[in-house]
DNA sequence: GGATCTTAAACTGTTGACAATCAGCAAAAG
DNA sequence: CTTTTGCTGATTGTCAACAGTTTAAGATCC
């Protein structure tokens, strides 16, 4: 029993079915437990949640809405693969989501926040320093959800965590690449010090910086994808 | 050899009950025949529709999570209203997507694709000149819609037409305002001579320039909202 | 008359069953 | 030997019924 739907369930006071098992598949996804193009069988998720496969199917469309699964008629929902074209497009759209985060917070930002900013940059450190990509993770994920939360912009913050979430496969592949984790750090500072010295055009500048970069990282230096 | 993912999506006929319900809805709530806050009746929709309600429950997850309805739980799902906050959000996601939607374009941008925006334009200028609205509006949605197909980004356009799915029933109230529809089109003949002059840059501003435009004449000048 | 409790209707959440469709396999045809 | 055809089990699409909750009207009490 390695899903514990029972203490969801014990859990849940104005939550439907539909609403656990969303949540409970974005995690199963997040975790890597169901690898991309994989089918979902129906019947099989039921039987293992404790439930009928209504609400399991309304769960499933609302991920198809959100760009987590394919949904092909009289076939079933798909774990939705990521191709080189998408990932390329997503990280274009992050930039310019991270970008406009950026130049949001840069002008508004409190020092209690800088602050806040500070102590997770010094948790990558101490988790780079440890060479412990299972500590960097966590740190980064807060960092970037940390500038989009206190920029103001909460339609903002929810699309960008939608795109993480989407991105959730390749990102880790990105970060796993030796010397990532200390380059990262670097540009997580950068972007701290623009935000720091309240400057919007710099920190916008930086964030997209950061974000291209990265998907250099998966690419290569030119924005090249895989044609697969 | 069985069939993989992508084979299969070519395959696919979207004629589920449910994507045919969805996409009626959607164009419901774009005609106006749903105004905002207004509860949907599975019920009555269901046998206005012929069809039993798990489709429809089906159809409104997809709504749900695209941002067009709220689901509450036990009470049921309701038009979503954007309030001020929200709308206000909208637009500063939107300038950025427009913006990045420019940026792409300009460097890469054909001449059959400029003449083709161009015509566009025109036909605003014709509408404009008949003083009518309803030929406008196409025009307009067309203008925007080429930019970001033609940026050669398929997410963006998509994430673009969400929103502007989203935002129908605002936008419509802004370029209803007077003298708008010659000010709006003035902006068009800016960004089509960025875009035409390659001008990355110079594209992008116009773009974000130009939606926050429409901002303003929402909110006023300072970007306010109404506290509602 | 107004407020509160009671109760029934309406509605949503969930389920199990039935129908339609698909992948795989085996036998028949070439 | 390869291709086609026709089954068969499995899986998805849809439906109708049941269960729990909310809403609203009516009754009761002050």
């Amino acid at each position: 029993m390695s899903l514990d739907i029972d203490s969801a369930l014990q859990l849940r006071r104005n939550q439907s079915l539909t609403s656990i098992i969303r949540h409970e598949l974005e995690q199963m996804i997040e975790r890597g437990e169901l690898s991309a193009g994989e089918r979902l069988n129906e019947n099989a998720l039921a039987a293992r949640l404790g439930v009928s496969r209504g609400p399991i199917r309304e769960a499933c469309r609302g991920l198809e809405q959100s760009g987590l699964v394919n949904v092909v008629v009289n076939r079933g929902v798909f774990i939705r693969a990521l191709d080189g074209r998408e990932a390329a497009e997503l990280y274009e759209i992050r930039a310019a989501l991270y970008g406009l985060a950026g130049r949001l917070l840069a002008p508004i930002v409190t020092d209690e926040q800088v602050a806040i900013l500070s102590g997770y940059v010094a948790e990558m450190d101490a988790a780079m320093a440890a060479g412990d990509l299972n500590s960097f993770y966590p740190g980064n994920l807060r960092f970037h959800e940390a500038i989009v939360e206190f920029g103001g912009n909460g339609r903002l913050a929810a699309e960008c965590a939608a795109i993480h979430r989407e991105m959730h496969l390749l990102r880790r592949r990105t970060l796993d690449m030796p010397g990532r984790m200390t380059t990262s750090n670097d540009e997580h500072r950068a972007i701290l010090e623009r935000i720091a010295a309240r400057d919007a055009v710099g920190a916008e500048a930086a964030l997209e910086e950061h974000v291209l970069i990265s998907r250099s990282a998966l690419f290569g230096p030119l924005g090249h994808y895989p044609d697969t």
